[in-house]
DNA sequence: TCGTAATAATTTGTCTACAAAAAATATGAT
DNA sequence: ATCATATTTTTTGTAGACAAATTATTACGA
């Protein structure tokens, strides 16, 4: 019985851990509508668990500000507004920004061709994306093989579970989703950079990228 | 010698939020050095609280990352390495860059002036300066003003609750400190790009400043 | 002496119960 | 009928107890 074989079958996780998930998964889905107010019982006995860990789980949750805490009074899933939208996708062109520069200074020359062959499949499967915004779906691959490639855990961290989960939260309840027939261009351009090393160059063209998109979204959402 | 909370406990707050400022606070101070591990009944005593609010604040810090889960084996504080701060200077630098752009777009006279005076405060007590790396410092009411003037509040949220007080862990522990003397004229041209409304300006001048900042620390931290 | 296995002790994870606060409902006065 | 107040009901916050897993300790054998 070796250390590795019991690390293996073991889960490592514990149950607040997969009442992370869970609860996420139901918010991300629409399941739990934004501004919806959760009552701990009631979702504790949909879920199967007691009050103790849903609440270790909310406290993470709340963290990545996907849900919001009114103490004494109760938590509610984070309400939606065009401002916010405005203020998170600002965010995410700076950390993006950066991640792209570092990804052009620490990235493997496989992982620049996985980043080559997940735009092809954007191109190819163009139609894919709009059902794919529940669970990431390729364009959510593009990015986050950025975000790893930064080498820089830390702002991959901020991005994959900060960012990227309410981005998908507006998408789905907005109905908006990226159009990745113009930005295809776009993606190579990044990729090229960070082919050639362009740590510059990468970081300008991701943020180019993400202005033209934000503004994009913005516009769509208050004309 | 428990360390208990006094007369406030009844306020809008809760419990377990007051334990995550006393138990940041904990390790903000040196109490609780990185890397020890934390047993939970024992700090529930020294707090004066049960494990349940206890656990609900260590979620919270951990989202911080400023604790480390290891699930059935512990806690324990976030371990300090050269690596990591380069990780966390970068994505500071992004975020901090983000944040001086939209604040020349958006802050009034009035907080102009404000900032213009946290760097005459700097500049008159330099000594100070060391001594408040516990509680923040002038310093950090430079770059706080500037959070803040951003009116980006979810930028502001990650730079102030997850980023500094993560770096005052690490001026704390590895004796470093701001080089404050050098970096006025540095703080100048922000202000002055702020002030002529120069969004790209105050970027470029907040990143540089940065940049140099963290150079120099890393040199120090491994040379 | 060192390493390994079995046992004991500690620590974490979860549940249940209770107290306190907030929300909902009912009651009464103007 | 409407507003304010008192009550009931619901929901949140905290504590304490128990079960499960990990860590420490001891005993044993090579």
């Amino acid at each position: 019985m070796s250390i590795e074989f019991t690390a293996q079958i073991r889960d490592s996780r514990v149950l607040s851990d997969h009442v992370v998930d869970k609860l996420e998964q139901l918010i991300l889905s629409g399941r739990y509508r934004p501004g919806e107010k959760l009552r701990e019982q009631l979702l504790a006995n949909e879920l199967g668990v007691s009050r103790a860990p849903l609440r270790e789980a909310i406290r993470t949750l709340e963290g990545r500000r996907l849900l919001e805490r009114t103490p004494r009074s109760g938590v509610q899933v984070v309400g939606l507004s065009a401002d916010k939208l405005a203020q998170i996708l600002s965010t995410r062109e700076a950390l993006e920004g950066m991640a792209a520069r570092q990804a052009a200074e620490n990235m493997t020359v496989a992982e620049v061709n996985a980043l080559r062959q997940a735009v092809e499949v954007l191109k190819a499967h163009p139609a894919d994306v709009a059902g794919a915004v529940f669970s990431g779906g390729p364009d959510n691959d593009f990015h986050r093989l950025i975000a790893d490639g930064s080498r820089n855990r830390w702002l991959a961290n901020i991005l994959v579970k900060d960012v990227y989960s309410l981005l998908r939260l507006y998408r789905l309840q907005a109905a908006l989703r990226p159009d990745v027939a113009d930005s295809a261009a776009e993606h190579t351009a990044i990729i090229d950079c960070i082919h050639a090393r362009d740590g510059d160059g990468a970081e300008a063209a991701m943020r180019k990228h993400l202005r033209r998109a934000r503004d994009r979204t913005l516009q769509l959402l208050r004309p």
